[in-house]
Formats: C-alpha cells, structure tokens, sequence
DNA sequence: CCGATAATGTTATACAATCACATAGAGGGT
DNA sequence: ACCCTCTATGTGATTGTATAACATTATCGG
C-alpha cells in the first residue's frame, strides 16, 4: 500500500526518497487511500482539503503556506492565510501531512496509514524533504522523559545535511 | 561544571529539568562559563551579547525574539529586530542557546561546554522546556541516512507532551 | 424542515525573520 | 599616535509566518 519503495516502471519519474519512482501512480494511490480513510473514519476531506493534499502530494516537496494559499486563490478557493492554515490543521492532525518546522513547510506523508512518528532528512542545498520512520521514545530522549516523569505525545525529528544527490554534484 | 544534577541547599528555587536547584548560582555560573569559553577562544562576548544570554538562563525557558527584543529596548539597546537576531545568531552558533523550532524560540543551552546533539521535551501545557542528550544519528534515523546516502550535519530532535508538574495538577 | 455543528470566507493584526545601509568600536600594523 | 580593516551595532523598511475575531454558508441528525 505504502508504495514508495518497490520498483515500478518509470513513466513519470521525479524524487521521492531520492529515488525515481512512478509519480502519476503515486499521486493518485495517495490521494485514494486519503479519501478512503476519510470515508472510513467519518472525515471530511473538502474539496479545499483535497486540493491541499493534492499539491503537496504533487510536489513532493515542502512548500510554505503562502505559496499553498497562493495556487488556492488561483483554483478559485479563499485567498485569505487562514483558509490555507485550515486546511492544512486538519492534514497534519489527521497525519495525512506533516509539518517541517525547520522550514516552516508541509509535506505530504510518505507513509500513510503506518502508525508512525516520522522524521525527516532535509537537505540544506536543495530542500529536498525524506520522509523516514523514527522511535525516538526508545532511545536516550525516551530514558530521560521516563525519569523525570515527562510524558512523550509527539516527536519532531529532523535531520539537517546535505542529501545523495548534491553530494554528487559537489 | 554543568552542575543541574548536583543537590544544592535551596535558597532561590526555579524549575529546570523539572527540578528545584539553586537557581541563583546556576546563572551565575552559566555566565562565568560563557564568559571564559569566549576569552579562551576569541570570541567577544558583547553588552547586548551578555545581557541576551542572561535574560535567558535567568528565566530557564524559552523565549521569543521579539520578548527578548522587547526587554533589550528597554535596557536601552537598540530596538529593532536585527539587533536581537544578531546577538541570537552569535549565542546559537556558539552553542550558548538553542532554538526550539517548534516554539520558533530560544532557551539557553542547559550543558555547556558538552559536545551534544541536544534533545528537548517541551510541556504543552506550561511551555517548560527542558534539555536532553540524543544521539539520533545512532538509531533508525541514522541507519536510515546511511542506506540513502543522506549525510546528517545537524538534527533537531524536540518531544512535545506533559511535564510533571503538570501532570499532577490534572 | 429545523436547529446544532462544522467548515469557509474575510478583515485585521500579531509575531518571526531578513535586507539594505549608515555609524561606531576594536585590533593590528606602521 | 595614526590609519586601515573588520566586526559589531543601530535604524528603517519589508517580507514571511501565523492567529484572532467575527460573519456566512454548508452539512448532518433529528
């Protein structure tokens, strides 16, 4: 289901974990598992909310909120910050996308439907965003939450660098 | 020298790793230690430098730029955001302070002088902050950056949940 | 069909960060 | 002491990110 790792003809390439994937089949297997999550979970993916997943699963990439509100206004939707904030609240809260707080940026997930906590390989050259999976609970920071008593509810987990590609090029 | 741990009669108490210390003499020394590191290395630890680092180990949580520009104003420095980004930029890239992306904010650094990876948790209810190691460059997120060819320069690592304190409030 | 609730739209504003340029200090060499 | 250079500070203006507050519309259960 989480298809991002088998080997698929190349069609439409573009990056994704820094490798060529079929993207067209890719865009439409993420936006089918959200809308049937969606159904099965009694949520509302409106049309604003699905052409926000729709961009982001497209770029594949992080983009910043404005640069979401801006293709909204010109599909028609709301040009105003909130309606992009919105849509985006109700994405990440229901982990069809993630924020990149080092960037200020969203990403649509690479897993969807894993009961994840995710973290992410930026690089710092050419803003490409990995998506891999974390459990930083298990290891130094979980042992320091337990005994001080600090009760974990959710991680950010973002590495900084330089990604395959850009170290190619230099 | 990072003396967080070490019991202390307590005269001046504050909350730091979710524990009473000697609040008083932990500026103190957190002052002393930047001082010296500075003199040793060269690096020139201005008026405004000085005064951002202690109103931040002063109040041992995190604070934003324009809280802390606020207070430079009124101690009479400049009054424009530069002036707080650059006194910010120079403590951040020495290690003095970190930044909490999450918070798009600042707390000083809990371990000086310690080679670290810091890791934070950050109550959601009271704002606390709290530092932690992390070595996530050795877990699944490192293994995972090995196998892609990703090369980690830097990692934020933040846990967002409940502290004690105010969990046995609730 | 009605009422409650959720979602959208809009205005305004707060908070975060950077650019560009002028001025002032600190340190090194002669 | 002087000048030169480099670093740091100060200021005005602007861009980017995010939320508050409130009116309107759509959806769903009764």
């Amino acid at each position: 289901m989480t298809s991002d790792t088998r080997p698929v003809p190349v069609e439409n390439s573009a990056l994704i974990g820094f490798q060529k994937h079929d993207h067209e089949s890719c865009v439409e297997t993420a936006l089918a598992t959200a809308e049937e999550r969606c159904r099965a979970e009694g949520l509302r993916l409106t049309p604003v909310r699905r052409k926000v997943l729709e961009m982001l699963v497209q770029e594949h990439r992080a983009l910043g909120a404005y640069a979401i509100l801006d293709r909204l206004r010109e599909e028609g939707f709301g040009s105003q910050p909130p309606v992009a904030y919105r849509a985006l609240d109700f994405l990440v809260e229901n982990g069809f996308v993630h924020k990149i707080e080092r960037l200020n940026a969203f990403v649509a997930c690479a897993h969807p439907g894993a009961t994840h906590s995710p973290a992410f390989m930026i690089c710092r050259k050419c803003d490409a965003v990995v998506e891999a999976q974390s459990a930083p609970a298990k290891g130094a920071l979980g042992a320091a939450a337990r005994a001080v008593g600090f009760e974990i509810e959710r991680t950010v987990v973002e590495a900084e660098g330089i990604c395959p590609d850009c170290t190619k090029k230099a």
